[in-house]
DNA sequence: TATTATTTTTAGACGCATCTAAATAAATGT
DNA sequence: ACATTTATTTAGATGCGTCTAAAAATAATA
């Protein structure tokens, strides 16, 4: 199945996934226009418009969720945008926390053989720079059994496995950090009063706000 | 100098461009329309505009012509195009008559640093795969001197270093010919009737008509 | 439950890029 | 030079994506 869509509905196709992502029911009016900067009235608009195509699926005031189709629409251009960004990073030296802006224009150039060479070219990569994982050609994502740091108990180890904000600001005190995808971050005290963490990362003892341990997501090692 | 150009508006610009590389008078409203596909009261109103943002001269009746901001706009868009070329087809294995839609979407981009790293990693080229010239950063442009097979006279050889028409039948016809960039071609014949030339490409004899040699940009061999 | 507050939708408008149809200017031919 | 053809511009309309302001529905609270 194909059909054209505009850089526009492309957008909000990723933003309701993104949002779905994170929780089972319907994704409402008010959150799209948060995560897209817009007004709940174009957004309304645009869902009707969805609808149509059937993209979505739309009740009046109950919010929406993405049909098969408009899943698998999204998550072909997740699979783009994630492709893109390891190119960035990889072959043209851009560091994490530069790409995303560019990846978001990149992500809606149009042409299947493209996305397979790309991926191709980059050796078939699962993650992209932030740990996210890549979905295959037929949407498939390898969901890796990762946690906020912020679950972690006192006392456990564990490994950075992605981070759920990428923004420039985290990711920018995450180098300044040394905090990387892969480092070993042990928990040596959990602060009851403001959930903040003091970890151990590469021998320097760090203290971590809550803000912060809930967007670092690892892998308790055994 | 910057300014934030829609998707649109660098198409008719770069469309100004390449219509007046080949002459120096102004370009026409229905040239324009034609190269765009596009009716000639679209391109009347979008000349306004770029009139009023100082990209082009325009005098109602009489064209327009592309400002020192305008081509230096152009160019950049250009730019970007080729150097695109040069990875899907360096890169990604494309063949030379596959990248040039997809390049189109590329091109429009924006982020001036991915034109720069994306130069180096491609090893600063100096032309696309079709033999256009890349403008390098300052937007100079290196014009060869080369001419097209038509003009060659009869017993002379010559290196084929461009193509002029571009699109994907023309360069399937030179594929299925085996004449590429860098070809040695020997001119033994010239028709007067029908302007058709005979000539010589890797030990093969071949008739090449007017069209065909028109659009093979050759250097002559000493 | 009645009232208030919040969320969502509708109505109407705007800018962009496009179109058709009609008007105007320029070029052409006899 | 005049009439005709061609090129160009204007006028008015459309679809897209957006907005503001107001209305309607839902949620929260006294």
């Amino acid at each position: 199945m194909k059909i054209e869509l505009s850089y526009t509905e492309e957008n909000y196709l990723k933003a309701i996934f993104s949002l779905s992502v994170k929780k089972e029911s319907a994704v409402s009016t008010n959150e799209i226009a948060q995560k897209l900067e817009t007004k709940a009235s174009s957004v309304t608009d645009m869902i009707k418009k969805l609808n149509d195509k059937k993209l979505v699926d739309y009740k009046k005031y109950q919010g929406v969720s993405l049909t098969d189709f408009g899943r698998s629409t999204a998550v072909y251009i997740v699979r783009n945008h994630r492709l893109w960004e390891v190119f960035l990073v990889e072959k043209l030296n851009f560091s994490w926390d530069e790409v995303h802006d560019i990846a978001e224009q990149l992500e809606h150039v149009k042409s299947e053989k493209l996305t397979e060479r790309l991926e191709a070219f980059l050796d078939h990569p699962t993650h992209d720079p932030h740990g996210d994982p890549i979905p295959d050609e037929n949407g498939n994502i390898n969901h890796e059994s990762s946690e906020p740091l912020f679950n972690i108990e006192k006392g456990s180890t564990c490994v950075l496995v992605g981070v759920r904000d990428s923004s420039s600001l985290f990711l920018q005190f995450l180098d300044n950090s040394n905090i990387k995808l892969g480092s070993e971050i042990k928990v040596i005290h959990k602060e009851v009063f403001d959930n903040s963490m003091t970890v151990v990362v590469d021998t320097l003892t760090r203290s971590l706000s809550s803000q912060i341990t809930k967007n670092l997501f690892v892998k308790e090692v055994n």
